[in-house]
DNA sequence: AGCACGCCGACT
DNA sequence: GTCGGCGTGCTC
């Protein structure tokens, strides 16, 4: 028997199978993860076929061992990586290791052994194993060479598997409930934990085996298990323990649909049921109720016995959300986040690898959840841009999980209020199917959102953040002991030119996009076309000399309100503030439990928190993403302003939001205020079509970086005249253009972007690039290729 | 990637 | 003469 091994090894030589030969009695199989001799030194790697007959001519070498004893990969997983390298442009074995937990990453080490009695004796062995990474004096360093050289020592490669399993001890009956029953008779008066124990097992005997501290908490002692040891009632085994990241939780029950949503739901069914491959385009308001569809949807694909995974975006993966799934499906559901650690992450995906979690909830990575025979797929929030990995490999979890689907013949679900135009386009043209939950389920109004217009506006503090407007609404909650929640959005803190008289916004004339200042040259730059000017000294439009180049931070709002109002209590939630692990949990607690009256936040806010003491959210800058450097600026804008209202009001209380912008007119706040998702989708679509932009056009992004800037630029300039010798009109090359940050940990980035409709050699081409990028690198030059990049910046 | 081989200049 | 710098080529 032979094995097809992908080695791991990322390098475009090696991006290719290798084979060894299996040896009698070793259990290989697809999916294995296996230990190989690779040239002088081991690798892990993974066996992605197995066939009779070697295709490679030399002697084929022997597998060393096959590590687990389940194979981690699924048949499907090997497939999917497979296409999944050649369409993203990634190497096959770095899919492979993202599919998996961390903890299954091998640790490779080089150690020091002596090869003879003689040599072994020498000082150097005799502490620890000698590890030739650490090794840095010189006058080691030079002995162990020689001591190589002359046969006395070599090196032996080391390839460690990092995945512990935690093993507990646990303690079996080893008599029936009626054998205790009459001991318990036997045991003296006294012996009072040895009676708990009895009655315990002659009344509990179905939940036995027993961990010790099980048996603690009902209050028997080491001391007495012991005993029970000793009188053969009991047997001690050690047996394998689930880290669990989650308590139990009570169950709950499906609640009624409204007519709308069990339309929607039933529509899902006759797919699932007739096991088609169908994406559906789920378009429901905030509150609408789509988290009870998915629900009762996935609790549909259970019945038929099939498996469920739902995928969300991390910043909304509380522990609220996670509850609610496992209220409905206790013990069958795992779930994937950052915020496990390693060995509870490894533990999770272990269930659902074994088939004892049915359903699996996370975040983008859960995407290659080794799940058998889905039934359903739901992706919720589906216009977040996390579910692209931003850097290698660079996947989309919604093209994932279209494979996924058809692969299994399952519906894939994906849900928002506010669709990415990508998505709403797709509905449309009919390739996904289109639902929609218009009504809030329980017929709330949606909140009073007003637009305050900072153009024509006092300011209450000292800087110009807070609007009088705006300070008299949080005067005004404050007094009332309700709570508000400020917005800053810090998306786009780029300086842009912004005139404080007109609203005017310097743009590039031939992309319509802002212009983003550059301190170093003192010019205002597109990172689209590479268009520069010098930065202006007064408004082009109006010829005020009032511009702003601008950016706020949370602390300087923070330090304006507590001046505003000195008796509030204000949390401040951003990355500063939620660097450490389960800070984000705690404020939003703390902030729920009314220890605060101002929660002030960037983003993060905007997403999926519910307090119904919240009745004021209040947008201190609408605009800044709205000028950044993106196409998609305005959908970014429209989707987080949308999604902030809807944190006002939730429950019976009126909810009220104000949003503060320089532009009022702009269409993706105009409609953001009126909460009109269809009206921006139709506004939206003109602009990109106008512009050339997706989903009008696909596009890659091919990223250029080196130390030195010319190299850069001229290497990019190279991969440019390349792109251009081939591809013909309508397929638009732009740039170079250097990066938003061109210069990034002392790297010049130059970048292109391809905006193509159909070209047949197009990927064959990128992947040319790409084999030459292996080449350059060894002048530092590294190329890097971005299918639909979610920022050209 | 990482390891060896091989070629060249620099030194005890 | 040998040590160590980096360019080149290979890994089943």
């Amino acid at each position: 028997m032979i094995a097809q091994v992908i080695v791991d090894v990322a390098a475009r030589q090696t991006d290719r199978v290798f084979e060894y030969h299996v040896p009698d009695g070793l259990d290989a199989d697809v999916g294995s993860r296996v230990i190989v001799p690779f040239g002088r030194r081991k690798v892990q790697g993974f066996i992605v076929s197995l066939t009779e007959q070697s295709s490679f001519a030399g002697q084929l070498k022997d597998l060393l061992l096959v590590v687990d004893e389940m194979p981690p990969l699924t048949e499907e997983l090997v497939e999917l990586s497979a296409d999944l390298a050649r369409e993203i442009f990634a190497y096959r074995i770095s899919i492979l290791k993202t599919m998996l937990p961390g903890v299954m990453r091998a640790n490779y080490r080089k150690i020091l052994v002596p090869a003879s009695e003689q040599a072994a004796k020498l000082p150097l062995f005799q502490g620890d194993e000698v590890d030739l990474a650490n090794l840095e004096e010189a006058h080691l360093i030079k002995m162990v060479k020689q001591l190589i050289s002359k046969g006395e020592a070599r090196i032996e490669y080391l390839v460690e598997n990092q995945a512990r399993k935690k093993m507990t001890a646990v303690y079996f009956p080893r008599l029936k409930a009626e054998e205790y029953r009459e001991l318990l008779n036997e045991v003296r008066a006294g012996a009072s934990q040895q009676k708990k124990l009895l009655s315990d097992l002659a009344e509990n005997l179905p939940a036995y085996p027993k961990s010790r501290e099980q048996l603690k908490e009902l209050g028997i002692s080491t001391a007495a298990l012991k005993n029970a040891l000793e009188k053969n009632w009991l047997s001690l085994k050690e047996v394998e323990q689930y880290r669990r990241p989650t308590k139990p939780v009570a169950p709950s029950q499906p609640l009624k649909l409204n007519a709308d949503q069990a339309a929607v739901l039933d529509r899902i069914s006759q797919d699932l049921q007739a096991h088609k491959s169908q994406t559906f385009l789920l378009e429901g308001v905030t509150g609408s109720g789509k988290t009870e569809v998915y629900l009762q949807a996935i609790s549909q694909a259970l019945a038929l016995g099939r498996t469920a995974l739902m995928l969300v975006p991390e910043i909304s993966l509380t522990p609220q959300m996670v509850r609610q799934v496992q209220s409905r499906f206790g013990q069958q559901v795992a779930v994937l986040h950052s915020a496990l650690s390693e060995g509870e992450r490894y533990d999770e995906w272990r269930r659902i690898r074994r088939g004892e979690a049915q359903v699996v909830v996370g975040a983008r990575s859960a995407v290659f959840a080794p799940l058998h025979n889905i039934g359903l797929i739901i992706i919720d929030e589906e216009h977040e841009g996390s579910y692209k990995q931003d850097n290698n490999p660079r996947y989309h979890a919604r093209d994932v999980a279209i494979w996924r689907s058809r692969y299994h013949g399952c519906p894939l679900i994906l849900g928002s209020a506010t669709p990415s135009l990508a998505s709403r386009a797709r509905a449309q043209k009919g390739v996904y199917q289109l639902l929609r939950l218009q009504k809030r389920a329980k017929n709330q109004p949606l909140p009073r959102v007003d637009l305050i217009d900072l153009k024509h506006v006092q300011f209450a503090g000292s800087q110009f953040d807070l609007s009088c407007p705006l300070t008299e609404a949080i005067q005004d909650r404050l007094a009332k002991k309700e709570q508000v929640i400020l917005l800053l959005n810090r998306r786009g803190f780029a300086n842009f030119m912004l005139c404080r008289n007109c609203g005017f916004v310097l743009k590039c004339p031939n992309c319509d996009l802002s212009l983003t200042m550059h301190k170093d040259t003192w010019t205002m730059q597109c990172h689209y076309c590479g268009y520069q000017e010098a930065v202006p000294e007064v408004c082009p439009n109006c010829r005020d000399r009032q511009i702003r180049f601008l950016g706020t931070g949370t602390q300087k709002v923070q330090e304006e309100l507590s001046e505003l109002f000195p008796q509030a209590k204000i949390l401040r939630m951003d990355v500063d503030t939620t660097r450490r692990k389960g800070s984000y949990e705690r404020i939003l607690t703390s902030f729920g439990r009314g220890e605060a009256d101002i929660l002030l936040g960037t983003q993060m806010i905007a997403k999926g928190l519910d307090f119904p003491n919240v009745t004021l959210v209040g947008v201190v800058n609408a605009d800044t993403g709205l000028w950044l450097p993106d196409y998609n600026a305005s959908e970014k804008t429209f989707e987080l302003l949308t999604q902030v209202a809807g944190r006002a009001g939730r429950a019976d209380k009126e909810g009220q939001v104000m949003i503060q912008t320089y532009n009022p007119d702009h269409y993706a706040i105009r409609l953001a205020q009126k909460q009109d998702y269809e009206l921006f989708y139709a506004k939206e679509m003109q602009v990109r079509h106008a512009g050339d932009y997706p989903p009008y056009f696909y596009t890659v992004l091919v990223s250029v970086s080196a130390k030195n800037e010319q190299n850069a630029a001229r290497e990019a300039f190279k991969i440019k005249r390349q792109l251009l010798s081939v591809l013909k009109a309508p397929t638009i090359v732009l740039g170079p253009a250097p990066a938003t940050i061109s210069r990034l940990k002392n790297q010049y980035y130059y970048q292109i972007l391809v905006k193509y409709k159909r070209e047949k050699h197009l990927n064959e081409l990128l992947h040319q690039i790409q084999d030459q990028a292996q080449e350059v690198k060894k002048y530092g030059l590294n190329v890097e290729i971005d299918p639909e990049p979610e920022r050209i910046m």
